[in-house]
DNA sequence: CTCCAAACCTGAACAGTGTTCTAGTAGAAC
DNA sequence: GTTCTACTAGAACACTGTTCAGGTTTGGAG
């Protein structure tokens, strides 16, 4: 009956898709795994060093992209499925976001990426930068998509501001309805296509 | 010697950047202010309140874009100002992103960039995804450059992976030497320029 | 000048957190 | 069957956010 580094990690997932990140502290991990808390321990150096794993976790199999694909689709290709990937565990975006990880799921993504740009004829001084980009518009808006979650799961009420301060704002007001009207996957879709249409205009030049 | 709402606030401001977010706890702040720790839950109802407070100060005069400028260098201006805005607290992205504020230059700054993207030839179903791709990008990117000032001052180990695993991804090497060469500046304006050029292909049509 | 209600604070307490010890027990290897 | 390693218990430390009943201080009205 006892643990190994492995018990350990699928605890903690598990406790995270249940109550999220603030719900997964050791102590409840702990009991969850029907241990003391300072077992842990020996199996993570600290909380950080779990989480670590919890994000190299959640981008196993990101990058396993068909590398037949035309370069374009498959850099779009990647992008919806590190958001699928942070959207698949519960705060998922939040967990990565707080996390340095240099281990081979994480840095495979980041291999497979660049290539597939450079193979879309971005300009090698360019991937790079083109990658963060990517990166950092799927983080950002994971991160408030499952924030919306969160917000909805707690106070119950739905975050457009449909409210009476709206008035005072016109334009804001008409333009939430057109977004509410999207479903999540379109407005992903929305911004990933203006990021690879801007890469478009600097792989012809 | 008794304290207003706005004294608590400043504090709070001054408290997270000296000792970041994680430093900022009640108590901590109750000290430095002089007071007890029950006292400041008088001035807020709890400790998000307290945040969203910040996040809203934070997008103080964020908005405040001179409206003669074309539309399209209206809304570059406007996201570079949320930048600035973000960076120029300590892990201010980070505060922003956990915050769901709905309060006047949260607003103002929505309402401003939606009326600069519809001018700029945007459809009207469509500003509201462009600004929160816009918002998202931003975001992302604040809260990776944030996260890399905390790593780079605590573990003290620059983060370009220069490291031996880099031989086995050999496309990332090059590119990230490449990225480490740029400024801060010119990374966020990449990304930016890259989304701008993508509106200008669906404004055209 | 007094009185009162509102604004503001104290101090103690509760329940929870990450983490570190020392001391120990279970499991496999020889 | 003993020895060595892998693993765990239990208590403790120094924190965290939050609540509550009871005191102050303060500004203004009569």
């Amino acid at each position: 009956m006892r643990l190994h580094r492995e018990d350990v990690l699928a605890g903690a997932l598990g406790l995270l898709d249940q109550d999220g990140l603030d719900g997964l502290t050791m102590r409840r991990l702990a009991t969850s795994l029907g241990v003391g808390p300072s077992a842990l321990y020996w199996h993570y150096r600290d909380k950080q060093a779990l989480l670590e794993a919890i994000a190299e976790e959640i981008m196993s199999g990101v990058a396993d992209v068909d590398p037949a694909l035309p370069p374009r689709e498959r850099t779009a290709e990647l992008a919806r499925r590190l958001r699928l990937a942070l959207l698949a565990r519960r705060d998922g975006a939040r967990v990565l976001s707080g996390t340095y990880v240099r281990r081979p799921n994480t840095l495979r993504f980041g291999e497979v990426a660049v290539q597939a740009l450079a193979a879309a004829g971005v300009p090698e001084t360019e991937t790079a930068l083109a990658f963060f980009t990517l990166q950092d518009y799927v983080l950002g808006h994971v991160i408030e998509e499952q924030s919306r979650e969160h917000q909805l799961a707690t106070t119950d009420r739905t975050p457009t501001p449909d409210d009476a301060e709206t008035s005072d704002y016109p334009a804001i007001g008409t333009a939430i309805r057109h977004w509410a009207d999207r479903t999540p996957d379109d407005r992903f879709e929305y911004g990933l296509r203006l990021l690879l249409d801007g890469l478009d205009r600097r792989t012809a030049a």
